[in-house]
DNA sequence: CCAAAAATGGACCGTAAGGTCCACAAAGGG
DNA sequence: CCCTTTGTGGACCTTACGGTCCATTTTTGG
């Protein structure tokens, strides 16, 4: 036996606390200590759950954050089939990061663990997910015939997900959703042809 | 009499070595003795020209980064007077990102410094700078008549930063400028009405 | 019920890294 | 030419933090 159920609750236990740790005021650097003492447990434990160490932790952390990302775009993002949807899922994702304020949980981990194999694995694995519904949706419009079928639905659902990236980066130093809002504006009206 | 000139000389190396260090292979995190071994000075030499220490050095190489900013899309980015000078500036800025590869000096740098009162003003600044030099290029092509009127200039260069900034994020990890390209040619093509 | 395996607590260690101090060298300026 | 200011070298200190170890408790499975 690899795990018992037990065992199984408190590594979940260590993950989720240091997300909500990443998800707090003042995430800059994550200890141990600091996951320790959030999550109510001792060094052996983590090391015992992840023997790789902080950099397994963290990358854990990653990908469970990670699935929180898209999940929080549903079922909006699932469903891009009318001009509507495609506003509530605007409207959505500028609500989900601007409620995260300045701190980018993923954001912190991958500076955090960036350079390591797996971490660019876990940030691509997300991205081409989500590039992958943004195109699905503008491929369905093109299909009704409510966009016009020469956009290339690929490149530009990868022009969304970079442009909805760069708001969030600018969202995280400057506080204001502006700049995300502008970008995703910018690309729906062009998708719609105005 | 505050500094000498070979003070002067001495406290701009340490800089331009930071600088240096951060374009390297290996930025990670960076460390007093990195930038002392790289600069050939001691570290009361650091002390003494920066006294608030590795947060304002840091500070001070983020400002002399983002200088270095625009001025790589120059003389492109401050002629966007026609649709062939938007193309240029387009390729300039994918070049730059591509030859600059994985490595973001100033990304690296904001991820270190990026809580201190300072960083945000930085970056700050750089992104209205450049905002600022995309909407005049916009409002020129307005004047002509050659961008229409009902797009609002100021939005659409927030646009255009944020996904500069989103391009350059994914190219960090991914490694590719696909994304990059794909966020620039659709905000290029949207004002172009295509 | 008992031995083996898993879970837990926490003291302890090694080291990297920022920062301090002080002695000495080199300009500067009157 | 000498005194004051500025520049430089580098030993040293302190702390934070990742990681190790082992003793103890709890759970598991036969």
């Amino acid at each position: 036996m690899a795990l018992t159920v037990k065992g199984r609750a408190t590594r979940q236990r260590i993950i989720e606390g240091a997300a909500v740790y990443l998800r707090g005021d003042e995430p800059g650097e994550v200890t141990l200590d600091d996951i320790r003492a959030i999550t109510g447990t001792s060094k052996s434990q983590i090391f015992h759950y992840f023997p790789g160490g902080k950099e397994e932790l963290l990358l854990a952390v990653a990908r469970h954050e990670s699935e929180r990302v898209l999940e929080d775009q549903q079922p909006h993002l699932g469903a891009l089939t009318s001009w509507a949807a495609w506003e509530r899922w605007r409207d959505a994702v500028v609500a989900r990061y601007r409620a995260q304020g300045r701190n980018c949980p993923l954001g912190s981990l991958m500076s955090q663990v960036g350079g390591t194999p797996g971490a660019a694995e876990v940030i691509g694995a997300l991205l081409t997910s989500w590039r992958a519904h943004i195109r699905h949706g503008i491929e369905r419009m093109q299909a009704t015939g409510e966009i016009r079928p020469s956009l290339d639905a690929d490149r530009l659902a990868a022009a969304f997900v970079a442009g909805i990236q760069g708001g969030v980066q600018v969202l995280r130093s400057s506080g204001s959703t502006w700049h995300l809002e502008a970008t995703l504006d910018a690309l729906i009206d062009h998708l719609r042809g105005v």
